[in-house]
DNA sequence: GGCATTGGTTTCCTTTTGGAAACTACTTTC
DNA sequence: GAAAGTAGTTTCCAAAAGGAAACCAATGCC
């Protein structure tokens, strides 16, 4: 009996690594979890504050981040006729789903900090 | 009173977004997070075997995700004097503590896929 | 001897990403 | 009327990311 090239991955692997995969689209570039993580603590935001408070971000950049998930339905735009117009972003419901997900990488980021001031945490687990 | 030109955004904000600056830093690029995903399932896998099991991946990519995560002690790296020499990855207790944010992004991309086929459940949150 | 397999590295190239700065257009304020 | 704030777009450029293919050294298989 010949040796099996690939190992052997079940159903349930492949339909993991679609999902990483997809979602992974959804949220890449270097901004869109920052973007998130903010809207995620403020609800609504303006442009302007936006590119104030997402530290390092240009306007180009913002606006197609912003563009992209507004696409994917995380993020809802909204014209104010205010007397300079103003335009708010909010994140969706369906954009808080991802909540968890972002919770769970400041989590880690968290105590990734922590284990750099004392490594032997990382080594022992 | 002025009207202030940043929003106010507490100490924990700005910890938090720094945690997830960190975090999106270590697993950046292409294929790490589709990599930990399978050595998650499997434990330990041989270079030829990820090679086969990442859809898609080169071997330049693959060697140099793997060394970028050794040195984040996400995984380890073994030789095995084999007859035809071996190497062994396996994730580390350390990079098994991604795992939750692993499932959070997997779990997220399987209904994000279901609801392309009842988009309405994305509008409804 | 010749081919395959192991685990990579190296080179070359293309694509993608991202940033800075300038510009638009409209309105309000001084 | 000039300046500043609103929300972007456009252009131009540099850097990074990523892929294909060739190559290397060692060993086993037939």
């Amino acid at each position: 009996m010949k040796k099996k090239l690939s190992v052997n991955y079940s159903e349930t692997c492949k339909t993991r690594i679609t999902a990483i995969k997809d979602t992974m689209e959804i949220l890449s570039g270097k901004w869109k979890f920052h973007i998130l993580g903010t809207l995620l603590e403020t609800d609504r935001m303006r442009f302007m504050d936006l590119l104030r408070e997402v530290e390092g971000i240009g306007s180009k950049m913002l606006s197609k981040e912003l563009q992209d998930m507004e696409i994917n339905q995380l993020v809802t735009r909204t014209v104010q006729q205010t007397k300079p117009i103003t335009v708010v972003y909010e994140i969706t419901e369906y954009g808080k789903t991802l909540g968890p997900i972002i919770d769970e990488i400041a989590k880690w980021g968290i105590s990734y900090r922590n284990s750099l001031h004392s490594p032997q945490d990382r080594e022992t687990a």
